[in-house]
DNA sequence: CGAAATTTTGATCACGTTCAACTTCAGTGG
DNA sequence: CCACTGAAGTTGAACGTGATCAAAATTTCG
């Protein structure tokens, strides 16, 4: 992807973020105005720079248009849960710029690329276009779909189940933003990333990869993962697509 | 509190879903008339009952006035992961009534008493009036903060710290609705139920239960609770009480 | 009062952590 | 180009925690 493009205001209709936005809601050509009007400017950030951390003020949405990123929790006793991942489309800063102070970090897992907003600004769109408000809540539900996931897996699922259960998420996720192939893709994280995100030690969750690939359920290639049996991992997995119904728009409106 | 009260017009301003939206905006006279003028009707229902079923389509916000349940995930093997509670002022049909299919089951754990209006219609008034669209965002960002803290409870933290951590978390939550005293409330749930959130089984989280109990940090007398020493279950827990930031309201709009 | 649900206690055992060592790989400078 | 370095991946052994199963005690409710 051209980098100047995608600054620009001819490859905003483009940006991983603006494509994920119109598949709950058709924006036209003043809406896209509008929102890009927004953005203060672009950013990129080495990998393992933190972008948000806990406890700060933090008031800002940026739209990741490349790279990752994790939001996660750090104990006391050095212990760090992931809560989220952060990937092209998603936005940094739900929830984190609508507390408060954040109670969470956010750190760049690979450089990161991403157009950034003021909270203010956002809110001060919503009052005037309606839609960009339930464009926020829609963002955040989808969100709230992955977070209940999350929970099930680690509460519930079995570390092999939960191992499936990430990597057809990621790939399910990616592929929403046109990231990743058929039944294969590539996961730029650590084995202490993904143990983080699971809630698992990484050499327990190193005998689960081995264990997926002994059963010949999927393959690895350095960071590429390839499903060799996709359906088996669904069920392992207790794997099922969400699909978020679109924003109704009335008759009256627009 | 008089039931008749709550469901009539004159009731609503104190009805605790109000009272909670209250806290992130103004809400003036005609703002809740026109939310008033949404709900289409008040539903007691007994406890053990289904109010959403996993993989049906539901399009309803309900606004509970009085009760417990749970959203819930069922796994194949019969083990039941708790998602989120639900208690008086939490909006039933977040996330589920903006999926094409729920992907969670909720079911009332007391008697729930609650009002009910479509997704349709509250989309609607979030397009004739936006701070409405601005109050679901903010519901949805305040159950992803307290979905974000129970990953970090079931994936990191020990099942005495997260046992402490839900207790804290579920007075805190009470004392913002008036259900709670300072250091004392009234949890309607057996330990099955609370096993469930916290992915624990019912023997463990007992034990647990007494050692809170042996080590004088609460007190239980049948369903109510009683902090002993909440700092110390505090720094136990990890438990930080977060605070959403208000809905910011520009100046030029009435 | 009887039946059912819930809480409590105990014994056993498997799973996943912990700790440690070793291997492999990527990047860097000699 | 290879030696060196640090990070990441892999493997093994020992231990402890929390699940599981079972049964008793207690409470709730019809």
């Amino acid at each position: 992807m051209n980098e100047l493009l995608s600054a620009s205001r001819q490859g905003w209709a483009r940006h991983p973020a603006v494509v994920r936005i119109g598949r709950y809601i058709d924006l036209d050509r003043s809406d896209l105005d509008d929102l890009y009007r927004l953005i203060e400017g672009q950013t990129t950030i080495k990998k393992r720079k933190e972008l948000i951390i806990d406890g700060d003020r933090y008031r800002k949405l940026c739209f990741v248009e490349d790279g990752f990123a994790v939001r996660y929790k750090l104990l006391r006793n050095g212990k760090r849960q992931i809560i989220n991942v952060v990937m092209p489309g998603d936005v940094v800063g739900i929830p984190s710029s609508f507390l408060e102070r954040a109670a969470w970090s956010v750190t760049a897992v690979t450089d990161l690329k991403f157009q950034v907003c003021s909270i203010e600004d956002f809110v001060g769109l919503c009052y005037r276009r309606p839609q960009f408000g339930l464009v926020l809540t829609w963002l955040a539900v989808q969100e709230l779909a992955i977070l209940s996931e999350h929970i099930t897996n680690t509460g519930r699922r079995t570390p092999l189940e939960r191992l499936a259960h990430f990597l057809l998420e990621m790939h399910n996720r990616l592929a929403l933003v046109g990231r990743a192939g058929e039944a294969s893709f590539d996961l730029p994280f650590s084995q202490e990333v993904i143990g983080d995100a699971l809630g698992l030690s990484v050499p327990h969750l190193n005998r689960m990869l081995a264990k997926l690939r002994a059963d010949r359920l999927l393959a690895v290639d350095g960071r590429r993962i390839v499903f060799a049996d996709v359906s088996a991992l669904e069920v392992l997995g207790h794997f099922q697509p969400m699909k978020l119904a679109r924003i109704p728009v009335p008759h009256n409106f627009g």
